[in-house]
DNA sequence: ATGCCGGGCGAAGCCCGA
């Protein structure tokens, strides 16, 4: 089966976008991050006609996320635990099928945190420190698990094309850095990083100073892999179709494949 | 490069993203 996940910046904008990729592509789960509406105001009828189930946690104007899972979604919780007056929609969790079994399966917009002198950044650390604690509940069910999304974070230097322009910037603070690894480290694995050490994996492109003509990019979306999932893992790769087609997102789909059996 | 593009909101221009 293959998962994917997708920064739309706004689902309403880029609708038609998203129909032909969920066509071409043919994912069997989809994360959406950015959606940038509020859950009722979510295409659910262009999105389930295209053969999804759907479930989503939208906010208006800023933030949303969903999952799209061509198998029945449940088990379906919003927002990440341990901040209850933390009312930004940047979290989703569901359970879908895999082969005869199941697959957990949660879409991340992890905080940008940026300007790093304002509570942005606190926000986006304590942010990160939460979803470290849930990681670690989450992996205690021994369950095939995927944490994807927009996690906003340059992993290392060749995730991006002028690492040095990234240093005191949010999404390559070493505190950042630090967290992200702290994460990876409670035994998730990396889809992409599975099978490519290559820099230039990029799956974000500025709009400006013709940053996709000129491949300056970085590598912010990330599917990580509980041991269970990583077991079945058969390929991965960035889907950069979409980038170059017209009115698009400023990120392009991450994926991975998972064996069945 | 103090956001140069693009989306939301709302009907001009500001807020926000990474």
């Amino acid at each position: 089966m293959k998962i994917a996940s997708w920064n739309v910046n706004s689902v309403k904008a880029r609708l038609p976008l998203l129909l032909d990729w969920l066509k071409a592509a043919s994912p069997d789960v989809v994360l959406l991050q950015e959606l940038k509406c509020q859950t009722d105001a979510f295409p659910m009828l262009e999105v389930e006609s295209a053969g999804y189930n759907v479930a989503v946690h939208g906010q208006k104007t800023y933030n949303g996320v969903a999952i799209l899972s061509k198998t029945p979604l449940e088990d379906v919780t919003t927002g990440l635990p341990g901040d209850d007056t933390d009312v930004q929609a940047r979290y989703i969790e569901a359970v879908t099928q895999l082969g005869d079994g199941i697959v957990r399966v949660a879409s991340i917009y992890l905080p940008n945190g940026n300007p790093v002198d304002t509570e942005k950044f606190p926000y986006k650390l304590g942010w990160m420190d939460r979803l470290i604690d849930h990681g670690r509940d989450l992996l205690a069910l021994e369950e095939p698990l995927i944490l994807g999304g927009d996690y906003n974070i340059i992993p290392d230097d060749r995730d991006a094309h002028n690492p040095d322009a990234w240093e005191g910037d949010a999404l390559g603070r070493p505190e950042s850095r630090q967290r992200f690894r702290a994460l990876v480290n409670l035994g998730l694995t990396d889809a992409i990083r599975a099978f490519s050490d290559a820099p230039g994996e990029y799956t974000y492109w500025d709009y400006q100073r013709g940053a996709w003509q000129h491949n300056h990019g970085l590598r912010i979306d990330h599917l990580l892999l509980s041991p269970q999932a990583a077991d079945k893992l058969t390929a991965s790769g960035v889907d950069r179709t979409p980038r170059g087609w017209e009115r698009p997102s400023d990120h392009t789909p991450v994926w991975c494949e998972l064996t069945e059996g």
